[in-house]
DNA sequence: ACTTGAATTTTTTTT
DNA sequence: AAATTCAAGT
């Protein structure tokens, strides 16, 4: 029982009720990990066999750390317990069990891309308004309803989704939904909604197939449940019902994916599915200061729907929060950068101690470029994944058809990749012919002869003939050979070899990368199945992290929040909180979703073991245009007790936050209701600064900053933003030189000469 | 069929 | 700013 001393008190409990529904509501780093491990731990010491174990993770890399975690303390048997994210879990069954609804146990899982491409193909074929149907708008509704259960016949047939749908003039949603997913399921694929939609009609329609798994998984574990949708519930709800040895594990402070369906409900009212529920509250954080927890939960108390709980920390209070102010984004990042430049050197910390957190991706070039300036090593996490590069689906997409010919987007994405003369007319008549005769459009491309005219039968011909030659060269061959041989007879290696250019040469070196990936995985000896099809099945289930070469390296870390989550790290940087990016304009709508936002904050705050900074830009870059940005309210949420400005605070309003600038463009409760036509645009829209405020300055033509070290009182400069003015006074040394400049237009204001950009006039 | 350059759109977050 | 789509020319 030794592995459970490490335990304090509500932890070994939890971990010792191994019977029964239980709830582990774990605060922000109140070693809810820890607890799982050793949950499982001890469920294998006292006997239970691992065989019969199911962990649900959120993503690949928690199920990958917690196996690790867990085969440290129970040994090899950890290797049959059955962990891994619902998706992957469920692909899994699905492919063995899936021919029982309809499905090939080959079936392709088409990722969001594919999905999308879809519905294009749809809607145009429908005739329907891409701006009305977005691809995008569609998706999202089409993946709610999935996510709800909600069938396309259920959707057609649901008189308030209809009523909503044409008061939204998009009438023909169901009928899209419809050709979706017939399409899919023509196409021998599973969109990722699929995995958890067709496991409900599984276990729903094959009771053999519910038993058999109720018996297998006798005992269940979820983490992450606040982030869990209804489908999933279900399916968890479902294959608990017999034993229900049911262990969820979450912090409603933490769910942040209400966007992908997640319904923080099913935590709030696990309690009245079970009522003989036993809840555990971790409540002890054991990562973090106690400024920064406090800071947290601070912030967490502005939300109103949430389940009571303390944290608390009892390590040292540690460093006030430090908030910065920048006058752009590209300062904030240098700002950031140059903390961490001086950090590592005076306290002695390595590049892995930091971490640099943002709402959205594209924050993530600032930083970078102020990061490469200083040579700091640093590594961007999530962003586009490697499986998504263009080359990398191409060569995938051979694959896929390889093994799956009725893959349709598959299909068309490489029948005239690289260039074979099957031009878009082509591609449009096999459609029509696989229409009119109501085939699949493979079937069509294997008979060329029989539905299209001679030259383009000919080429079209080739290319099938040369598919089926993959189907047969791949049944003996071992699936890096198999990739090889594909790679080489499509083309796709020779054309990218050819392309010179930097891009190019990239493009071949990621192919090469997945093809080294794909040997390693045929040499691999933990699994039976090493061919190609089995390597393929998952691909579009991995992500960025799971191709990661060198995870230990010491660098920087750069991530969306999101991403973030379940990570720690001694200094984190939070950057960008200003209005309209965080929160995102998006949120501001609702209150749910303003909620989520703040409970994004808490994460991002309570990532951060040592140290945290705050920063926020007063312009940005956004399509190309420079936005004026507000400090956001997040910050006024704060208690300012727990700060520490880099600026100082208007003394009157005794809000750091509001300054004139914040005044001007007024911001308050009617944000929820209508935007209002203010004198000033409202923040965060597009606007040229040329045409800002009748008080903004265009700056002269061909712009550009002087070198300032030469500046001296009483020289008159220009400021991008600010005007001409006259330097009153010069302070401070060297690269701390602190300007009073009085300009024309604005008034008298103080400048970091060396982050002000100024030009000089005389 | 394919190439080129112009016009248009895009940003939330992810399995 | 970058990526994708569109339209005219070859």
């Amino acid at each position: 029982m030794d592995y459970l001393e490490g335990l304090n008190p509500q932890q070994r409990g939890a971990a010792e009720q191994i019977n029964g529904p239980v709830m582990i509501i774990a605060g922000a780093g109140s070693g809810k990990t820890r607890v799982i491990t050793y949950r499982v731990a001890h469920l294998i010491h006292t006997g239970v066999d691992a065989f019969n174990i199911l962990v649900l993770t959120f993503t690949n890399k928690a199920a990958k750390e917690m196996r690790e975690r867990i085969t440290k303390v129970v040994g090899p048997e950890a290797k049959n317990i059955w962990m891994g994210t619902f998706h992957s879990v469920f692909a899994k069954i699905l492919r063995v069990e899936g021919t029982k609804i309809g499905y090939p146990s080959n079936f392709t899982i088409y990722d969001t891309d594919d999905s999308k491409s879809v519905l294009r193909a749809v809607l145009k074929e429908m005739n329907l308004d891409d701006k009305l149907y977005s691809p995008n708008y569609v998706y999202n509704r089409i993946s709610a309803a999935k996510n709800n259960l909600v069938s396309w016949a259920e959707y057609q047939q649901n008189e308030q989704i209809q009523s909503d749908d044409h008061a939204n003039g998009r009438g023909h949603l169901g009928k899209v939904y419809e050709m979706y997913a017939t399409r899919c399921f023509r196409s021998g694929a599973m969109d990722f909604d699929d995995l958890l939609f067709q496991t409900n009609r599984l276990l729903k329609e094959h009771t053999d197939v519910l038993y058999k798994y109720q018996n297998k998984f006798k005992y269940l574990m979820v983490d992450e449940y606040q982030d869990t949708n209804f489908s999933q519930y279900l399916i968890v709800k479902k294959l608990a019902a017999i034993n229900e040895n049911i262990c969820v594990v979450g912090d409603d402070a933490q769910s942040i994916y209400a966007f992908r369906g997640a319904n923080i409900q099913n935590i709030l009212n696990f309690e009245k599915d079970y009522p003989d529920l036993k809840v555990f509250k971790l409540e002890q954080n054991y990562r973090s200061t106690q400024n920064i927890v406090n800071v947290a939960n601070s912030i967490i108390s502005n939300n109103k729907e949430q389940l009571k709980k303390n944290v608390f920390s009892e390590k040292d209070h540690g460093d006030k929060i430090k908030v910065n102010r920048a006058f752009s984004d590209n300062e904030e990042g240098k700002t950031v950068a140059e903390a961490i430049m001086q950090e590592r050197s005076t306290n002695g910390q390595k590049w892995n101690d930091f971490a640099i957190l943002y709402r959205t991706n594209a924050q993530s070039r600032s930083m970078e470029e102020a990061l490469r300036k200083l040579n700091i090593p640093y590594k961007i996490y999530g962003g586009l994944s490697f499986y998504q590069r263009k080359e990398i689906k191409d060569l995938i997409a051979y694959f896929r058809l390889t093994f799956n010919p009725n893959d349709e987007e598959a299909l068309k994405r490489v029948i005239n990749y690289p260039r074979r003369g099957i031009g878009d007319t082509t591609v449009d008549r096999i459609i029509l012919s696989a229409g009119q005769n109501n085939i699949t459009l493979w079937e069509v491309i294997v008979e060329p002869g029989k539905y299209l005219d001679g030259r383009s039968a000919s080429s079209v011909g080739v290319f099938s003939t040369m598919i089926q030659s993959f189907m047969v060269v791949t049944k003996t061959l071992s699936a890096y050979d198999a990739a090889l041989h594909i790679a080489q007879h499509s083309g796709l290696l020779k054309d990218l070899y050819e392309d010179k250019s930097v891009e190019g040469l990239n493009r071949y070196e990621n192919i090469q990368e997945l093809l080294n990936g794909i040997k390693e995985f045929s040499e691999r000896e933990d699994i039976e199945e090493r061919s190609l099809d089995v390597f393929m099945q998952d691909v579009a289930l991995l992500t960025n992290d799971d191709n990661d070469k060198n995870p230990n390296a010491d660098t920087v870390s750069l991530m969306t929040i999101h991403s973030s989550k379940g990570l720690e790290f001694p200094h984190v940087f939070v950057v960008g909180l200003e209005e309209n990016l965080f929160p995102s304009q998006m949120s501001l709508n609702s209150r749910t979703d303003l909620e989520e936002e703040r409970r994004l904050f808490y994460v991002a705050v309570t990532r951060a073991e040592n140290k945290l900074t705050i920063s926020y830009a007063t312009s940005r870059f956004k399509f190309g245009t420079l936005i004026n940005c507000e400090p956001s309210r997040f910050l006024d949420e704060i208690d300012a007790q727990y700060l520490e400005l880099d600026f100082k605070a208007k003394p009157q309003t005794g809000n750091p936050f509001f300054d004139d600038e914040r005044k001007a463009w007024s911001r308050n409760a009617d944000t929820f209701s209508k935007p209002k036509a203010a004198t000033a645009p409202p923040a965060g829209k597009p606007v040229k600064t040329t045409s800002l405020l009748a008080k903004a300055h265009v700056p002269s033509p061909g712009f550009a900053p002087s070198d300032t070290s030469g500046l001296q009182v009483g020289m008159e400069v220009e400021h991008e933003r600010f005007g001409f003015g006259k330097v009153i006074n010069l302070e401070g040394n060297k690269p701390d030189i602190k300007a009073t400049i009085f300009f024309k237009e604005i008034g008298q204001k103080q400048l970091l000469l060396k982050f002000a950009k100024l030009r000089i006039v005389s």
